[in-house]
DNA sequence: CAGTCGGAGATTGTCAACCATTTTGAGATT
DNA sequence: AATCTCAAAATGGTTGACAATCTCCGACTG
């Protein structure tokens, strides 16, 4: 899993020593984006609710300014929504938008970094998927949708950040987390056993390194539900 | 033209009083993202090149502050991209993920929405929309490249406001920027006046308010060319 | 009584100066 | 030649203070 580092877009500098995206990050205020964004998610926020800068730079202990970054961080994401003198709001998104925009965007972008990452996925990559094909068998027996998402989505990042393409991690990284939030509310009504099964026939599909197997399984895997799950819109 | 009010999500609050893009907008930071994406994409800062804070904000008068989210936002556009404690750097865009990534994702955003826009579009929208295109004729006349594209992208983002998807319209404005510079490198490869004829004829399109119709004038139009254009791929 | 006007209060936007943390590059050492 | 050390440069974050703007509520007016 290659993380690119300044020399890949021009600065001097050689590997970087990037933390495993997890745990405890580098900066402070990058916690305070995860654990709103987490919030925010899992529902712990309502959609319209309003994030007050000073509220929430007084919970998290620090000054005003990570917290506006982060706001302006999950701006980018989808999750809020801010205006000037106004402050933020907590977005929600309609399953509709799901399907037909997100699910598709996640599917070119697969489609692309997939087969870009071809001819470039190392054993060390291959020995993360199936750490993560493992992770998805746990969480399945464990019956835990959280680690079960986790490990899925953490599978098709390592996939993307393998292929290189900068501008594609960009865009993944905006919607994953809604993605994510998609997961959360539905993937319950799949069987576990089946969405891992899937990804052991995608793992199986890279090594083959053969483009034409890896689309298919690809598209089988992702492909768009036509009709919105569960409840219907659910606007805003 | 619908942009959307904290009302609209949420938030109590009446018809806000946005002002026209373009010119003096709101909060003064604004202004540094609009000068800072403005030199990037059209080109006065070389790919690879390190943007400091400090110095950027000497030049602009303003405290670091504003300068740090500008760079943010500049980020979540794919103009830049930034390392802890490290700064950002400027980045390009291979024509080859324009092609596979960009303009497919623009497609999918775009058939939605105008999907989604068709029994929203008032009067007032078309009146906006005639007013691109007459834009568009005499930058064409003109043969000014910058104000073509940039009548170009206001008429379909037009119509995106209109439909009111939120996400949509969010996933539009990151990707909007690698699109327009895009086009100022290789719209000028193409005839103005076919390019002003296609959206005559989606403005046509879209007052018979047919969806096939306009879907079908739609991906006509933004069709996706295989063969990347001129000069091959120019990574990062 | 409806509608408008005018602050007061709340919240965001910006500034300035300062210190902590980390990277980086140039020498000095082995 | 490779490594180590250290100071300079930049970013990340803090504090406290203002300026600019929105919101809302209550008084005034037709």
């Amino acid at each position: 899993m290659n993380t690119p580092t300044p020399s890949d877009v021009g600065l001097p500098a050689e590997l970087s020593g990037v933390a495993e995206a997890g745990t405890k990050n580098g900066p402070r205020g990058q916690q305070v984006i995860e654990i709103l964004r987490t919030a925010i998610i899992s529902g712990r926020f309502e959609p319209g609710e309003r994030l007050i800068e000073s509220a929430l730079s007084m919970e998290f202990g620090t000054s005003r300014g990570p917290v506006r970054e982060a706001l302006r961080q999950l701006e980018n994401e989808g999750l809020v929504m801010s205006f000037p003198y106004r402050g933020a709001v907590v977005l929600g998104v309609s399953d509709e938008e799901v399907h037909e925009v997100l699910i598709p965007i996640r599917l070119t972008l697969e489609r692309y970094s997939f087969a870009q990452a071809l001819d470039k996925l190392t054993d060390d990559d291959f020995a993360e998927l199936g750490k993560q094909i493992w992770l998805l068998e746990q969480a399945g027996k464990a019956n835990d949708l959280i680690r079960l998402v986790e490990a899925d989505l953490c599978f098709h990042e390592i996939v993307i950040l393998a292929s290189g393409q900068l501008h594609t991690m960009q865009i993944w990284r905006t919607i994953e987390p809604r993605i994510r939030a998609y997961f959360y509310r539905y993937e319950r009504f799949r069987s576990f056993e089946e969405t891992v099964e899937e990804h052991r026939l995608l793992l199986a599909a890279l090594q083959t390194r053969d483009p034409a197997i890896v689309l298919a399984q690809l598209e089988r895997h992702i492909d768009v539900p036509s009709p919105p799950p569960r409840p219907k819109v659910r606007r805003v």
